[in-house]
RNA sequence: GCCGGGGUAGGGUAGGUGGUUAUCCUACGGGACUGUGGAUCCCGCGACUCGGGUUCGAAUCUCGGCCCCGGCCCCA
């Protein structure tokens, strides 16, 4: 009997996990360019920590479970809650702005399917306390940074506010729960539902047709008149579209202009008070949403004084999946440059010596451990792509020197032991393969 | 939870209307080959997802489980 891998998860193989390793390395990269620093929480956490934050529906997708001494835990679905939660119990009283950044699996019971799995990886940031449009706009420039750096194609950042669309309910009296209904009708798309919907509701056929507009409303900078045009009755509405505009404004000083504005994010979450963004890539079928963020207000929802944050977070499995899929270059480093190989087994120690100093030079070095014949060593030297073999056989060895194969050409020369380590530094640096 | 397509050596595959020993590539072990023959050739190793049913006989037909792929629901 064989034992599998529990549904929905993955083993990552060598070649995977260098190509994941690469990619992660130049997200932590941007995002420390940009201020940010690591931070790291428990793989579980209270239960409660999750029900709070999204109702105890949550539990169906979530896997939990009790400790030995009853405590009621979870491991964690999902890593904003974990990081406002890390703020509330360490950070509260630090000085603001804190910029800190995270990578870690999260889990959830759901179907698997393409793009989704029950152990997934996310990697992602929170700002705290420096609401202002210009902090919005400098995290949606990293996150462009970020797509950029990666070489992604086919990348859409689309940006909306829901303040918008939030005062135009309210000012209908439509708070909580109905609001609710409504933005999760409006992200979904759903035109015909949303229509009974707001009949149900009685709201008046002013609203209702700005709100039917609004959703509609994609585009570059040139909707924003139109935009204005529509709401400019609602005093609330209208702050919102300035911020919205003002955001604009400094993500293009950032030196990012290629968004889209899409009032119809709705994100149906309360907690989200303004700007919105999600970065879709095209190809992707069902799960083309790579990374989604915006400026909400969670840490209240915990208990906390009032501070408002922005953070986002990228689906990294989803991100790697959209390279692979546009089969984006993703560089991915030999095991070992250089592979000594004993001739006969008589020279097996010295193999391990000299394995020992192209390693404490800094070459990346692999030595035969097998004892297998020269022929299968060759071969699987030449199976892990390895640039140069040293030979190392008893006769070369009476005159001090050792026999350097390349494995490209197929050329050989004569080395003294004792230089071997600095040669082959000087041709590995000299062709760049290290 | 629902719908569709799948599951053959470690990896990649052929076979599928039931019938000798299940194909090929690769990897791995050995040999031709005692110090450079990473080539070639030969030999070996190794698999029908699991369980029930139909049948003289099932990888093949059928039912169910598990898992994978895609979609719905959901998506913090």
């Amino acid at each position: 009997m064989e034992i599998q891998r529990p549904r929905g998860t993955r083993d990552f193989l060598f070649k995977e996990m260098k190509e994941r390793k690469y990619v992660e390395n130049v997200l932590r990269r941007i995002f420390e360019i940009y201020g940010y620093s690591e931070i790291k929480t428990p793989i579980f956490e209270e239960l409660s920590l999750f029900t709070t934050k999204s109702g105890e529906g949550i539990k169906e997708q979530i896997y939990h479970f009790q400790d030995k001494g009853g405590r009621n835990l979870a491991l964690r679905p999902e890593l904003t809650a974990p990081v406002a939660r890390l703020y509330l119990n360490e950070l509260q009283k630090s000085p603001k702005p804190i910029k800190m950044y995270y990578f870690g699996s999260c889990f959830r019971y759901e179907r698997p399917q393409a793009g989704r799995f029950r152990q997934f990886w996310q990697f992602g940031c929170e700002l705290v306390g420096a609401k202002s449009p210009g902090s919005e706009a400098e995290i949606i420039a990293m996150a462009a940074h970020c797509v950029e750096e990666l070489g992604l194609d086919d990348c859409e950042i689309h940006i909306g506010n829901l303040g918008i669309l939030r005062s135009i309910l309210a000012d209908e009296g439509v708070f909580g729960e109905k609001q609710d209904q409504v933005m999760g009708l409006i992200d979904k798309r759903d035109v015909e539902g949303l229509k009974s919907l707001l009949k149900d509701l009685q709201i008046g056929s002013k609203s209702r047709n700005i709100l039917l507009k609004l959703i509609d409303m994609v585009g570059h900078r040139e909707i924003l008149s139109d935009v204005e045009e529509l709401i400019k009755d609602n005093e609330n509405a209208y702050k919102a579209l300035k911020e919205l505009e003002e955001l604009l404004k400094s993500l293009e000083a950032f030196g990012f202009s290629d968004y889209i504005i899409n009032l119809g994010i709705a994100r149906g979450l309360d907690y989200y008070t303004g700007t919105v963004f999600e970065i879709y890539v095209h190809g992707l079928g069902a799960q083309k949403q790579i990374s989604g963020g915006g400026t909400y207000n969670l840490i209240q929802v915990f208990g906390g004084e009032k501070v408002e944050s922005t953070g986002f977070a990228f689906g990294f499995d989803r991100v790697m999946e959209a390279l692979k899929k546009q089969k984006a270059k993703i560089p991915v480093a030999k095991t070992v440059d250089v592979f000594v190989a004993p001739i006969k087994e008589d020279t097996k120690l010295k193999a391990f010596e000299i394995a020992q100093k192209l390693r404490k030079v800094g070459i990346s070095t692999d030595v035969d451990l097998t004892g297998r014949k020269l022929k299968k060593v060759l071969s699987h030297a030449d199976n892990l792509g390895t640039s140069y073999v040293i030979l190392v056989g008893a006769r070369d060895l009476k005159d001090g020197k050792v026999t350097v194969k390349n494995m490209k050409t197929g050329a050989q020369e004569m080395v003294d032991v004792d230089d071997v380590a600095a040669e082959l530094k000087n041709k590995l640096l000299q062709t760049g393969m290290i």
